[in-house]
DNA sequence: CGACTTCCTG
DNA sequence: CAGGAAGTCG
């Protein structure tokens, strides 16, 4: 059976019902690949986008909004009163964003929390999630409570909340205050600096000057940047690091005794073979991590394991510079600085690596200029590849001047705290992620293989997957929707075998076993691929 | 018990 | 895609 498009049911339109988030006008783009590189790409890029755009609005804005003056019982909880009035909306047919923002609003609040946490307040961090929690439930109650009854609203959990919201206004309350001691310690410095140097400047050339406040306004937004930066960058290793691992060791999801070989040992390909081997040469991608720790492990389904094993190796020597417009010669460290500052650090302008690599893989830039069109990257986007992860790592150890700046600001021990808070929140983003990707592609699967016995399909080898199926297209719109990559014939292969595999079991009424899917897991989990041994070099580390 | 996954729901 | 419940594993 060939899931064609015209004898399904799923069309177009339910897919992109399907896929809000990638949805797209034209759906009929050639099919080209999946390149799980893409993929972890594009997770990291929004990601990170959200992650950083939220964070540079409130790690930039807390200082000034309180320039004034801090008033602890006034001026902060203006100003948070204020926010929550523009960031929310209680409209009532804007609920879905204002719920929205609250959850954005949410993981802002407790990164600056973990800011404001003592670096050794270990557990601070884990309330942090917990206060979070609290504040999310606590602006879904007051939603509820504007519909319902207020007699109904028992006394003591008010309490509770007015006192958990306290806390957290507190909490933000000296956050405030520190980095405002800061603001003004950095201001002075390079005032005076900027005095003498004008001071100096004036005696030769009688050219006025008056750039103090705003040096220094500079070097703290750069101290910061620097420091959000770097704290993203480690974030995102040690994201890389768990979820590789988290997912290779779910790749079996069967647990049972019987697969404890499969697991032991590295299967050789998976559904998650969004490439082929020797596809893979070509599947290094820009977003690639470094990290202390040995990276073994790599995705498995939606992701390739090769490909993310390579995702974790440096995608170019200490030296290079990954900001690069095309193959022109690298950005200077100041004008990447400078551009964070500009245009934030999800805009566009990192573009293709100069890696010699790349040169070896042109499609990498093709891939990442149909990123442009695809619209992936949000609204924002009118460039090719986004400062985000991809750069981060980079961007760490060239800004050391400025690290050490932040080391003396006593930011590091604000930073460490958030850095604890953001890795948590981030890993678990990334993780429900891929998992949300496994999920939809054995949804497709049973699916479609339902379809087929549907169809009137008998047999099981009259069920196929080709590029002109369905299902093909289904999963394509899914992870790869910008056809950024050439979907390799091996994945067809998998998703095949994936396809025939539920077919037989729902055939032959298996499905009725609560835990039937386990022995489908088990077959596909052995057509994971091999870890590269390059992946377990020392150079990965 | 923490980390993770699957399943379910919105 | 996100959140949560429930189950599994080390």
């Amino acid at each position: 059976m060939n899931l064609s498009p015209s004898e399904h049911s799923m069309d177009g339109s339910k897919a992109e019902h399907l896929l809000p988030c990638f949805r797209r006008s034209a759906f009929d783009e050639p099919l080209a690949s999946y390149h799980s590189g893409s993929i972890i790409s594009h997770l990291l890029r929004k990601t990170i986008h959200n992650k950083l755009t939220s964070l540079d609005n409130s790690l930039l804005y807390l200082p000034s909004a309180n320039a004034s003056g801090f008033d602890p019982e006034s001026n902060s909880a203006d100003d948070f009163a204020r926010e929550e009035q523009s960031c929310l909306s209680f409209k009532d047919e804007d609920l879905s964003v204002s719920e929205h923002l609250q959850a954005k609003r949410a993981r802002v609040e407790n990164i600056i929390r973990g800011m404001a946490a003592s670096p050794n307040a270990d557990g601070e961090a884990e309330s942090e999630c917990e206060a979070v929690r609290c504040r999310r439930d606590l602006l879904k109650e007051n939603k509820r409570k504007q519909r319902l009854p207020q007699h109904q609203e028992p006394k003591t959990s008010k309490d509770e909340e007015c006192h958990k919201l306290k806390e957290q206004l507190q909490s933000m309350q000296r956050l405030l205050h520190q980095l405002q001691e800061k603001i003004s310690h950095v201001h002075d410095q390079n005032y005076s600096e900027s005095e003498e140097r004008e001071d100096a400047r004036s005696e030769l050339s009688m050219e006025p000057g008056g750039f103090g406040s705003d040096r220094a306004m500079k070097n703290l937004k750069e101290t910061l940047k620097c420091e959000l930066t770097r704290t993203v960058s480690e974030s995102v290793d040690t994201v890389f690091k768990k979820l590789s691992t988290s997912l290779l060791n779910q790749s079996s999801p069967c647990h049972s005794p019987d697969c404890s070989e499969t697991e032991k040992r590295i299967p050789e390909d998976s559904p998650s073979d969004l490439s082929d081997s020797e596809e893979n040469v070509n599947s290094r991608h820009c977003f690639e991590s470094h990290g202390p720790e040995h990276q073994t492990e790599a995705l498995s389904l939606v992701v390739r394991k090769p490909s993310l094993s390579q995702a974790v190796k440096r995608p170019f020597p200490l030296h290079q510079t990954p900001f690069q417009m095309g193959y022109s010669a690298p950005l200077h460290d100041s004008q990447i600085l400078e551009h964070l500052l500009k245009y934030g650090p999800h805009s566009t302008f990192c573009l293709e690596r100069s890696s010699p690599d790349s040169v070896e893989r042109p499609w990498e830039s093709l891939a990442m200029r149909s990123k442009l069109s695809s619209g992936h990257l949000g609204q924002h986007q009118t460039g090719l590849v986004s400062v985000d992860a991809l750069c981060l790592p980079h961007i760490k150890m060239e800004c050391g001047d400025l690290q050490s700046m932040a080391e003396r600001s006593s930011f590091m021990s604000l930073n460490i705290s958030f850095e604890r808070s953001f890795n948590r929140c981030i890993t678990s983003q990334l993780i429900k992620w891929f998992s949300n990707f496994r999920e939809f592609f054995y949804i497709q699967m049973e699916k479609f293989a339902r379809q087929a016995i549907i169809d009137g399909v008998n047999d099981v080898k009259d069920v196929s997957v080709t590029r002109e199926s369905e299902l093909f297209r289904a999963l394509n719109m899914h992870y790869n929707k910008a056809n950024d990559f050439q979907v390799p014939d091996r994945f067809l292969e998998v998703a095949e075998v994936t396809l025939q595999e539920f077919f037989s079991a729902i055939s032959l009424s298996k499905d009725s076993d609560p835990s039937w899917k386990k022995a489908i897991y088990k077959v596909i989990c052995k057509l994971d691929s091999d870890v590269p041994e390059d992946f377990k070099s020392p150079s990965y580390l």
